[in-house]
DNA sequence: AACTCTAAGTTGTATATACAACATTAGCAA
DNA sequence: TTGCTAATGTTGTATATACAACTTAGAGTT
């Protein structure tokens, strides 16, 4: 392959990648709202879990992995962080293999102050995408969970 | 008490955050790339910077972070694995504050032999995103290059 | 009941990411 | 020229992520 060839590839890959574009809007908008919510000691990955484990707890971390297309190990880790805040507790028989995610007191009150920051950071990034990019975005993500 | 509107705030950050949807597909579609590129060793976000070393070096560190809206200290040590595999060398006067990095010829290589990989993966990605699920990606990475 | 086998969760390791603090230097101003 | 300021790049620290290897406990099978 000569250097014209290179170039070419160069262009493909970087006028199309998709990947380039989903990883360059995720460190975007992870930061928008990572520093909406730094004044509560939270980032917006944690949020993600927090509401998962709210909305259909008790579950099991294995539950929250797959809803979320996450490693089970990589879940793991991050509940660690948030049991420690008392923001997530175990319920039920906790050792072992069978163990039952739950939102604690402190997640509760943690998720009900978060609602200003999270409105603001929402905001922003709508007006960042524009109503379109937004709606391109749930669009893809339903594609996403629908062949999970 | 208000579980009531703890619920309420629950359901709507869960059926509404952009960010919840953008972190998906980032994972989603970062491990297609991976998977795709692994017999290479390579990962999609050194592809990344890769190619926008080849197509715009020499450029500077900095440069390539702004166009990738990344923090320079992770570009920086992310570069710097890349310059132990030469893919990425430095030239001209390489110390201090003015340096400028392009691509190596174990970088050009590389860039050939990944092309195949890449198209995989790729269709891969379209697939799963649908055509109006993949065209939406680029239209909000659009908008946030033209805000950058 | 005992055995096997698989699923669930944890731990080791490597990369990606960001913030804060630092060192250096280029650019500008007086 | 000299001195200040802002930009550039690196390093320390913490979190997020994934893969591989491991441990353990359910679930079936016989």
């Amino acid at each position: 392959m000569k250097n014209d060839t290179l170039m070419k590839t160069v262009d493909l890959i970087a006028s199309e990648c998709i990947a380039v574009r989903i990883r360059l809007l995720n460190r975007t908008v992870t930061n928008i709202f990572d520093n909406a919510l730094r004044p509560l000691g939270m980032k917006v990955s944690q949020l993600n879990v927090l509401i998962v484990v709210a909305k259909r707890g008790p579950i099991s971390p294995g539950d929250v992995a797959r809803r979320l297309n996450m490693e089970k190990s990589t879940l793991s880790r991050n509940v660690d962080r948030m049991k420690i805040h008392g923001w997530i507790k175990v319920s039920g028989g906790q050792s072992g293999r069978k163990q039952l995610l739950e939102i604690g007191t402190a997640g509760r009150k943690l998720i009900r102050k978060s609602l200003p920051a999270w409105k603001k950071a929402q905001a922003r990034t709508e007006a960042l995408l524009g109503q379109r990019g937004a709606g391109a975005i749930h669009q893809a993500a339903n594609a996403v969970w629908t062949q999970l």
